[in-house]
DNA sequence: TCAAGGATCATTGTATCCAATCTGGCCGCA
DNA sequence: TGCGGCCAGATTGGATACAATGATCCTTGA
């Protein structure tokens, strides 16, 4: 018998749907299934122990999330964004956001903005690591998006964060200009929602979303392999 | 070549899931499926004579698109939205179809506008019945949004605007003020695209969308029955 | 009469099976 | 040698079969 499969579930409680999507995401979030990277269920079932019906059933709601791409009767791949698409979704990302901390600002108390300064000088330490960086990164925002009282839109921006992540991740591997900047930016921000300005608050967001280079994020390391 | 079974099936070339998913988002968008109705697997599966599996990831697709909602082991129901949520929906189609409209405003040329003015007229003489206005409506704003270079934008505006229908549905049937100044309101988003200032055409498709009575949406015809 | 508990049934979640489709390589033929 | 068609393996889409879970209703005992 093959025990690797229960190591893989420490949460035993959750369906095999649940279990396949939560694999898949993370492998894509993480970069190590890459852009146009072709899943077979099948192998992906096998890998974890489920059978490929629920490996189906999550490869289908990835790809209505945008993380894959579906081609009738071929398969499933590992969406590849390209300059314009990466592009895109920062800009909806920048709209989003910017608005959500027009009401953020009119509602942050002084521990949320303490959180948030907290939050920045964690990302500050972490510049020197990509993983530690992405994380730190996404607790800022998050720490704010945690003030803001619209569930749906905040889980809009986090979807399109996850979305972008993989290519953010394979920026920050090869150059470093996107992290050089990014304490006295994210500053910014915060002194921007501390004026309880709604204008100001949203402007400032959506221009430090904006602000990142695109070009850069769409450099592609490797080229997708059929495997 | 066998011609019977393509008369059989107008649309032929469709997947059994695709079938599925354009069903009940059907059904639900037109309101024959109100909010909160249990929707059974193998139910809709004998009513479209496929099997339960496609259903499955048809429903698996619209719960991650909103329309429904899955408890697991408990089946699903289609979303029933309280005001609230309507609401949020309204606002973030504001900030992102107002954003579009920035984009609009600087390319759309002399034959868009007069097709908005047409969609204009089209929607002024719906006024009187819900499914031509509802119909026109759509219209108009898609006349727009044909001029936005931003495809994953617009297809999110769509979804959003779907996603509320059944409700703008319910509201028209039983009360007509929200039809009663859509020409002159219309009318005006036109105009403050005519302007070509991006800043106009945001703020005006802004205010345009969020001067909806959610109070007069959320009203509610029907308690939910588990069926 | 009413609440607790259990049997029964409907429905969901998962696995397995079969058919349809695609891919790639091989062979024949010009 | 090069092109096109055909066959075999791989993979997907869909159907069926089975297990597990939750809901319902009925019994039973106080």
């Amino acid at each position: 018998m093959d025990l690797t499969s229960e190591r893989q579930r420490p949460e035993q409680g959750q369906s095999a749907q649940a279990l396949a999507y939560r694999y898949l995401v993370d492998e894509i979030r993480s970069g190590r299934l890459a852009g146009g990277t072709h899943v077979v269920a099948d192998k992906v079932a096998q890998a974890l122990g489920v059978s490929r019906m629920p490996v189906r059933e999550a490869i289908r709601q990835l790809a209505t999330e945008g993380f894959m791409t579906i081609r009738s009767n071929r398969g499933a791949v590992v969406t590849s964004l390209g300059r314009d698409e990466i592009a895109e979704l920062y800009e909806m990302r920048a709209v989003l956001e910017a608005f959500a901390m027009r009401l953020v600002a009119e509602r942050i108390d002084r521990q949320g903005l303490e959180e948030a300064e907290i939050a920045l000088q964690r990302l500050d330490r972490a510049r020197s690591d990509v993983d530690w960086f992405i994380t730190a990164h996404d607790q800022f925002h998050d720490v704010l998006l945690d003030y803001c009282p619209r569930p749906r839109l905040v889980e809009e921006i986090r979807r399109i964060r996850h979305a972008t992540e993989p290519y953010l991740r394979m920026t920050l591997r090869v150059s470093s200009t996107a992290i050089r900047n990014t304490t006295r930016e994210h500053a910014e921000v915060i002194a921007q929602i501390r004026t309880r300005d709604p204008e100001v608050a949203e402007a400032g967001m959506r221009e430090h979303i904006l602000r990142i280079d695109v070009d850069e994020l769409s450099v592609r390391e490797q080229t997708p392999r059929g495997t």
